[in-house]
DNA sequence: CAGTGGTCTAGACCACGAA
DNA sequence: TCGTGGTCTAGACCACTGT
């Protein structure tokens, strides 16, 4: 009974949707001008950018500002890996993986020494990551390391979001807490997507075995491109680790 | 430089969210009505509805139709843990949660088919549960397990969104898969969210050592309520798994 | 410059909740 | 019934992208 409550866009988001996947809109095509779809299904523009907004949030169409709405290509979901990366075929066959990295250096802000459990203003290595799949953004890094223990080039971290260098030296416990919500401004315009659009935050803390924060990670990803894959074993009787 | 946009409702968001932090606004108290707002920020009802969805896609007010709206209870998050339970002093200590479980038998439709890997139509034991913390809904699962394989009684189960009961006999290997994406009718309508506010969904599925699929579970979790978590520990060389 | 999406308005009408 | 939020309109103006 609460399907047929009164809600146009939609209707328009599904006829629309449906011109997607049947192929009758074709992925990279430019969809009709806003105002020319509003006539088109007799609402105004207001009431067809909300429909197009849902199928925004669906990972349907791609909006840009003064070009027009486009039919994304039907990206597989890419994977970003949990734990140690347990090699999914998927993730590690993926070659049209572009990543580019900026690392600076910045004084330790409150949240971040929280997180690493630093003084306040302790000097950390900051690695901004942008990693990009053929042309659309596929995910954002912002890793945090002591600067005594960052190395002195970028190559040895290949800070990469999806996989790391397998075995960082020192680390011995990661925990990774995953979250779902609206991005944050930059989040939005460096993915390319609306702030309709929720991104699956991953926040990655690395510990080594005396207990010393050694990374913390703030992975960003557009929920409608990306999930992110957990796997467990059971070997043995596990026992909880009680903190 | 991006900042200073025009988007007037961002602005009226961040002021309500300052009123709101600063306990101006105390958790519970209702908002003055939508159009005194409006008025009150000079602006038209749309827009500061607009406001509004920002405030509830951060999980700091709550919708309720013909009521108005409140401000919710600072809610610190509750969290799902991942795997298996690495029970987290956080949630194995929250005793406010309070269960519903419905169980039926349903044939399996296409997706389940293929989730479970088991013929079409097989007779599958569902459990829907929807859990609540306090009144406010906190997550909702739908688990599925091949009806050879389930008990008698719901009682064994115990599909609890969050943690799980201790060792499942049977199950060897579980893989979560997380996903950040709009919720919906149905679960936007069952957890008291807006179909702008984000869910955390996470599909697991647990294996036997044969490499039997014996359980399913599709959660959503609203994603300004909850985290997951996942941990994984670094013992000897650990060998990836390949598929 | 023209064409596009992004934001906003002032008002209308409908649906829900509590009297 | 009344007051609330939910949806929609017809148009205006601004910002971005191309020529």
């Amino acid at each position: 009974m609460t399907g047929s409550v009164p809600s146009r866009h939609h209707d328009i988001a599904g006829d629309v949707r449906h011109q997607i996947t049947t192929g009758r809109l074709k992925p990279g095509e430019r969809l009709p001008s806003e105002v020319g779809l509003a006539a088109r299904y007799r609402v105004s523009t207001v009431t067809l950018r909300r429909a197009l907004a849902v199928l925004q949030g669906e990972g349907l169409i791609e909006k840009i500002h003064g070009k027009g709405n486009f039919v994304r290509r039907p990206g597989r979901k890419i994977m970003h890996v949990g734990g140690w990366g347990t090699l999914d075929p998927w993730t590690a066959a993926e070659p049209t993986l572009r990543v580019t990295v900026r690392s600076t250096t910045v004084p330790a802000s409150a949240y971040l020494t929280t997180l690493l459990k630093v003084p306040t203003g302790s000097p950390l290595a900051e690695y901004s990551c942008l990693s990009l799949e053929q042309g659309a953004p596929h995910g954002l890094a912002r890793i945090y390391i002591p600067r005594d223990l960052a190395p002195a080039g970028v190559s040895t971290t290949t800070p990469s979001t999806g996989r790391r260098s397998r075995d960082s030296p020192s680390s011995a416990h990661i925990r990774e807490t995953v979250c779902a919500r609206s991005p944050t401004p930059d989040e939005a315009s460096a993915l390319r997507i609306g702030t309709t659009t929720a991104v699956l935050a991953i926040t990655r803390i690395a510990t080594d075995s005396t207990g010393r924060v050694v990374e913390a990670a703030l992975l960003a990803f557009p929920g409608d491109r990306v999930d992110a894959v957990f796997t467990a074993h059971h070997m043995r009787n596990e026992r909880p680790t009680q903190r």
